[in-house]
DNA sequence: GCCAACGTTGGC
DNA sequence: GCCAACGTTGGC
């Protein structure tokens, strides 16, 4: 099992509406970055992302489930780029926020620090487990 | 709304 | 295949 990051402005796709799709989830398209395609495409079904809301909130809400592996994204008339389908898991009970993230050691090196602008991001198991606790899950 | 960081594109 | 220019992202 792996464990991943996905980014989302609240105003394009937010886990409110990722949670209203329920079980048979949603493809999670749109990502135009090589980096990025490259872990969508090492995703397995049952893996696990956080969901991370970007420029409103800045902050992880909730935890997704891949649940069907890397295909063709549908919106890219190019061809070249992939999507998945995730499905909301459950929700953090306390969203861990950039600046909790910064501010802990344990954390700091975390993509989502390094690497801010990267839309899909791996997580170590560490840093899984951390932010879990982090966020009462 | 600004600006830094960085990925992508295209000319050579 | 290098590198400058450009565009986009996202934190502040």
């Amino acid at each position: 099992m792996n464990y991943w990051l996905v980014k989302s402005e609240p105003s394009t796709w937010s886990w409110d509406q990722q949670v209203a799709k329920g079980a048979k989830g949603e493809a999670w398209t749109g990502v135009r970055n090589f980096t990025a395609r490259q872990n969508l495409v090492n995703m397995k079904k049952g893996d696990k992302a956080f969901f991370y809301h970007s420029n409103e909130g800045k902050e992880i809400v909730g935890i997704a489930e891949v649940i069907e592996e890397a295909y063709p994204d549908p919106t890219d008339k190019t061809g070249k780029f992939v999507c998945v389908d995730i499905k909301a898991d459950k929700p953090l009970k306390t969203p861990v926020t950039m600046a909790a993230i910064k501010a802990d050691k344990k954390l700091s090196a975390m993509a989502l620090v390094k690497y801010s602008r990267l839309s899909v991001q791996p997580v170590t198991a560490e840093e899984w487990k951390y932010v879990c606790k982090m966020g009462g899950v």
